[in-house]
RNA sequence: GGCGACGUAGCUCAGUAGGUAAGAGCGCUCGACUCAUAAUCGAGAGGUCGACAGUUCAAGUCUGUCCGUCGCUACCA
């Protein structure tokens, strides 16, 4: 990050998950949780977080499965909207505000900021011809169009790609085309649609992007190939009746705006139904007017250009908001080779994946394999060894170890620091590194390696205990024993703080013995105080134990 | 077809502006220890960095071609 102020605001802007079905683990481990872990270590390090995301709830693929199950957008929409917060709350996502672009908030701002752009010239009204489903009374998406390829005659074929050549196709080039919806043969309709002149801002943006600097390289030059490649103005409403209304008359009935206009839209609205929630009308400028804010994006590569061409394009052409400052998309989790999907049964939804794990041993097996720079393959067997190799094996195993040595050996007493040698200080100096290192490695948006950083504080302390040897001290030198477990401890301390933005649940277990993880640094124990006996803080997992189909 | 990326130890991945004899974790082998969720700690084995050609005093790192994998292709969001 390039910014000095560490106590900057930052406003962290989380991908929305779309209502139209469970979500899975290869969302959660490129957006959701790197967010979460990243917003958790901003807040330590005293930097005024807001944290916002919701629940995309527009679009056709969710009228559609409304329709498939007879059943209402609002149903659909309301279903899963449920099921994101239960895996939210499960998950222990820090969300400041966690909505949905059903709000009329939400619907207001994005007229504020249709009319602004509208006004200023940079939307405008142009008419094109489309498929027209007469029985079903809808215009019809390219992809919910199917009739014969004209190249390969493949009989399936849909109106934007020939699954069977793979070539892109118009729907108007199809042979026979038939309606997906109702499969009655769909004819040609003039229509009228606004358009974003997304033209109007190839050079702005072109500056804009060639001066970003610590960007991963995969988002910059994805990035940069779509503007050179030219941008194309795009039709921002649809022939819907599902989604937010447009807020210029004129262009007939039945037209929403399309989503992928107004769900970005969704990272501005939340912050100010935040205020609004708060009180404070305007208190969401502190995150988008002010010059010193910085602003970090969570998703998918999939969504690059949205993020890093649209919506810039569209506050630049809005004027007097914060541009990303950071857009750290992440690449994908595939499952045996190909991209998650939970349509396409491929990978685990979060619901099920919770279903079988805990939740803080979930989040580290997915944070260990963050796919930051590129795919990375996940088995269920690789989460599983993950959680017992790592995570249980040497920080659980390690806190279990130093505190069942108090319980038994020092009077379940917190030992004093007092005595402590060269040696003792050496440990706690090395964990303290540990943490400052960690620290700039998750403001770098480097989770993975800050985690394994983490990891190898616990490792460090493994090794200490091994060549002090607590357990002969206590026999011989009791005195001894009490200052290298206390030493042991208070080092626990400081790598608790390094796993606290990953592992929120366990590492709130030692608050007893610490007090809440409230900082940056390791804390010191409180002497004399007694413990319970201690409880290891996660379960091994038996994979044949586990209920899973795949 | 076009575009983007990837192909580095058995597995999952790092390798910053080309330059000390290629790294981590896990697995494996051997050893130490036995306080701890049979957990821990140390040592070691293991790679012609997809293939070929080229640029360079020097290439995993740059260029070209090829092979393989994946994603996107703007009306899924």
């Amino acid at each position: 990050m390039n910014n000095n102020d560490e106590s900057a605001p930052v406003l962290v802007a989380v991908a929305w998950p779309y209502a139209s079905g469970s979500r899975h683990l290869g969302h959660l481990a490129g957006a959701y949780l790197p967010a979460d872990v990243f917003a958790r270590f901003q807040r330590l390090a005293g930097c005024d977080v807001l944290m916002v995301s919701g629940s995309d709830v527009h679009g056709t693929p969710i009228t559609v499965r409304a329709d498939s199950e007879g059943t209402t957008p609002d149903e659909i929409v309301d279903r899963y909207h449920k099921e994101f917060l239960d895996n939210w709350q499960k998950l222990a996502i820090s969300w400041d505000l966690y909505t949905s672009t059903g709000t009329n908030n939400h619907a207001e701002v994005t007229h504020d900021i249709f009319m602004k752009l509208y006004e200023k010239g940079h939307i405008d009204k142009r008419s094109s011809e489309q498929f027209f489903d007469a029985e079903a009374g809808r215009f019809l998406p390219d992809r919910y169009i199917e009739g014969v390829c004209p190249h390969c005659e493949y009989s399936e074929a849909r109106g934007d790609q020939c699954e069977n050549c793979g070539r892109t196709l118009d729907p108007e080039e199809l042979i026979k085309p038939i309606s997906k919806i109702s499969g009655s043969e769909p004819t040609l309709k003039e229509t009228e649609h606004f358009y974003l002149r997304l033209s109007d801002f190839q050079v702005a943006l072109s500056d804009w992007l060639s001066s970003r600097k610590g960007w991963r390289n995969h988002v910059l030059n994805f990035s940069k190939g779509w503007i050179e490649e030219g941008l194309h103005d795009r039709a921002i409403t649809r022939d819907l009746d599902w989604g937010v209304s447009v807020p210029v008359a004129g262009i007939g009935e039945g037209k929403k705006i399309y989503v992928w206009f107004e769900a970005v839209i969704g990272y501005l609205s939340a912050a100010k139904e935040w205020a609004k929630n708060k009180g404070v009308e305007d208190a969401w400028e502190k995150w988008w007017c002010n010059p010193n804010s910085r602003s970090v994006y969570f998703i998918g590569k999939d969504n690059i250009p949205f993020h890093t061409i649209i919506w810039p394009a569209m506050l630049i052409g809005y004027g007097d908001l914060n541009l990303p400052t950071d857009v750290p998309a992440n690449q994908y989790v595939t499952f045996k080779g190909g991209k998650a999907s939970a349509s396409r049964g491929i990978g685990l939804t979060i619901s099920e994946s919770l279903e079988v794990f805990e939740a803080d041993s979930l989040r580290y097996a997915l944070a260990a394999s963050f796919p930051e720079q590129s795919d990375t393959e996940l088995t269920v067997e690789e989460i599983c060894r993950r959680i017992n190799e790592e995570l249980v094996a040497t920080w659980g195993n390690l806190v279990n170890r130093v505190l069942s040595m108090i319980y038994n050996s020092c009077e379940a007493t917190i030992p004093s620091g007092e005595l402590r040698t060269e040696e003792d200080l050496k440990l706690l100096s090395t964990i303290d590194q540990i943490i400052e290192r960690a620290g700039q490695e998750i403001d770098n948006v480097e989770l993975r390696s800050a985690l394994q950083t983490g990891m190898s504080g616990a490792a460090e302390i493994n090794a200490y205990l091994n060549s002090l040897e607590p357990w002969k001290l206590s026999k011989t030198d009791p005195e001894r024993a009490a200052t290298v477990l206390g030493t042991a401890l208070s080092a626990i301390g400081g790598v608790r703080v390094c796993l606290s933005p990953y592992l929120p649940f366990s590492t709130q277990l030692l608050d007893e013995i610490f007090g809440p993880v409230d900082i940056w640094q390791r804390k010191e124990p409180q002497t004399g105080k007694k413990i319970e006996k201690p409880k290891p803080l996660f379960k091994k997992v038996d994979i044949d134990l586990l209920d899973l189909d795949d």
